[in-house]
DNA sequence: CTCTATTGATAATC
DNA sequence: GATTATCAATAGAG
């Protein structure tokens, strides 16, 4: 789209990027958004810009919602009882992860 | 895009709207991995079709790591201190504890 | 699925 | 921010 084709590989130019990033997430917020309603669908979107402000989209209810579904499906039906090991990361990061699996496990007991 | 325009509201005939579902979110996949490219962003876009079929996307790392991150985000700089921390048990010692806190709840799940 | 006609997104510009 | 020339996405048809 626009004049001229872009390269798909990082936009160096700072302010060049920051204005396309700006214009390439509300087009891609809108589509996510449209995709939604025209199909009847659920969908989270998560962006981090580079600088590390968060941009988000839920539709049909909340983020929150939407990542325990997603925790359910991929380690419900699909990864039973398998527990994959991570290596030993930093104790607090492992910690926050396990309170997270139980959260998630709690809403399947409900 | 396409002959002629779209109304943005459910599309009602279901064969319409699986093909309509199937190319958007085709497109959508390929919008949110080309901002992420372009302006250097980490984008998790998870997408539940209306049958519940689950499709998903994380550009830099797992979609784990991104909900870990987002939860971070959202749990931490907004609500800094609104974490009823625990006692400052041994690290070691609560990730055991909660580890078993999940297998007794993974056995409730059966 | 492949193939256009057409719209919609957007890069360049102001 | 707004405008406009162009390209890319896609609705409809085959």
């Amino acid at each position: 789209m626009g004049r001229g084709r872009v390269q798909m590989k990082r936009i160096e130019n700072p302010v060049h990027r920051q204005v396309t990033f700006c214009k390439r997430r509300a087009g891609l917020l809108k589509k996510a958004k449209e995709l939604s309603v025209l199909c009847d669908a659920e969908i989270g979107l998560v962006i981090f810009s580079a600088h590390g402000k968060l941009y988000e989209l839920a539709t049909k209810g909340t983020m929150q919602e939407l990542i325990e579904r997603y925790g359910k499906y991929t380690g419900g039906p699909q990864l039973p009882d398998e527990v994959p090991m991570l290596e030993p990361l930093d104790a607090k990061k492992e910690i926050d992860m396990l309170k997270q699996e139980i959260q998630v496990l709690q809403k399947g007991l409900r």
